[in-house]
DNA sequence: CCAAAAGTGTTTTTTATACACCCATGA
DNA sequence: TCATGGGTGTATAAAAAACACTTTTGG
């Protein structure tokens, strides 16, 4: 066992887990750790809390200073506080995810010098995780899929104005299952929250699809009972 | 704001949310507090985690000192982390719960001096609670009602042996509204996991009703798909 | 024989599933 | 004109909801 640092001594900290879609598939968001331990080693964006600040606020506040993203509305799935998880001390980390469109023009950036750099990963064939990261992940992963039924999670994924078949891909992924086209276009549009756009698709070889959006205040008034999520 | 205790800089901590059901009633279980801060007010039992001991290690120990409850399996819900949540300095909080049969005969009494008595209280109209505890209530049983119906909660709050009319009320209570008593008892015995006993109720002034056990190796086998939980 | 709760089926509505072809477009 | 994905409907099955009377028992 390495020497314990003393500001490790029993520390809270934040983990998150950012998921993006690009190119038909899942990815999530990793640091490349530029700090001992597990220096080199991929791993999930996360730091420290500090004393002055809530959880909310410092898991902005970190993934910030990690990737250079920003108001991402993160939520908190779950908390992990084995004594040895962290080689240098007891640290108890709450976990964050967010679902975001990955928005090729954004650069990612560390402002810290903790990361190296920030990438994204496809969640299929992830490397190896630094301390139990791969554990946070497969909890985070897990409860995200369940929750894609019951909650609009995917929209945030996509860019504002997507076609169906778009959509589905994109359940098709986080789902890991092939969905049929007739039956998830009469559900999704029977719910009500899909604005159809009079724009159509561009640029593509073929017949051009809708573009839909995603009307989150129409999605609050038909759920305003679930949303105490 | 009161003087910082030196061992309140920055702790972590645990509350549970300990479910029971009495008289056609949902209860939870309170201690009355022996100490500063909020001396003789209701809380909900908790306490600091230790250095060494994991947080689901911390929960049972914690439960233990103050209810004498033990071997419970509770369950993480959520963590509070409000920087002033607790007035004499940073403690975050993760809140754990169970759901129990109280029975009657075993009585609750606090290892700990730092609860003078731990009492079951009726879910409505709560009392006022100590810190930011009925928010804590509040998120915990807002999930669990949820649960209900994807998770055989219930099966824990009532007698090894039940009836179906018991376990209707109990469902009522939990969900705070009324079933229909024909499809209430069609869809749980539909399930599979309800086994009929030859035995029935007995000292009721009227029609004895058949009793049921749940038994969880078949829900295990019927829902294994779901069990990642 | 009365009060109290146990027990029981059918119909209707809603929701999920399975399934295959023509259409519009750009190259 | 062809390749590519866009777009559409119907029939069947399964699940949920609505609904009221008879039975058993102890007092």
């Amino acid at each position: 066992m390495e020497e314990k640092l003393p500001a490790f001594e029993s520390v809270f900290s934040i983990d998150c887990l950012i998921f993006g879609f690009e190119a038909g598939e899942l990815k999530i968001l990793l640091i490349e750790r530029n700090d001992e331990p597990f220096k080199d080693w991929y791993a999930l964006p996360g730091y420290i809390v500090k004393q002055d600040e809530s959880l909310d606020d410092a898991a902005d506040r970190i993934l910030y200073e990690l990737t250079g993203l920003r108001d991402l509305q993160m939520k908190q799935f779950h908390t992990f506080g084995e004594v040895n998880r962290h080689p240098q001390g007891r640290v108890i980390t709450v976990g964050y995810y967010a679902l975001i469109r990955i928005t090729g023009q954004k650069e990612l950036r560390p402002i810290s010098q903790y990361a190296r750099k920030a990438i994204w990963h496809s969640v299929n064939n992830l490397p190896k995780l630094a301390f139990d990261h791969t554990e946070i992940f497969n909890n985070g992963f897990s409860k995200i899929r369940r929750r894609l039924n019951h909650q609009p999670l995917a929209f945030d994924l996509l860019p504002e104005k997507f076609t169906l078949t778009q959509l589905q891909v994109l359940y098709e992924a986080i789902l890991n299952k092939k969905l049929d086209k007739r039956n998830f276009r009469k559900k999704m549009l029977s719910y009500g929250f899909l604005k159809e756009l009079v724009e159509k698709q561009k640029g593509v070889s073929y017949r051009a699809a809708k573009l839909y959006k995603f009307d989150k205040r129409k999605y609050a008034k038909i759920f305003q009972n679930e949303l105490t999520a």
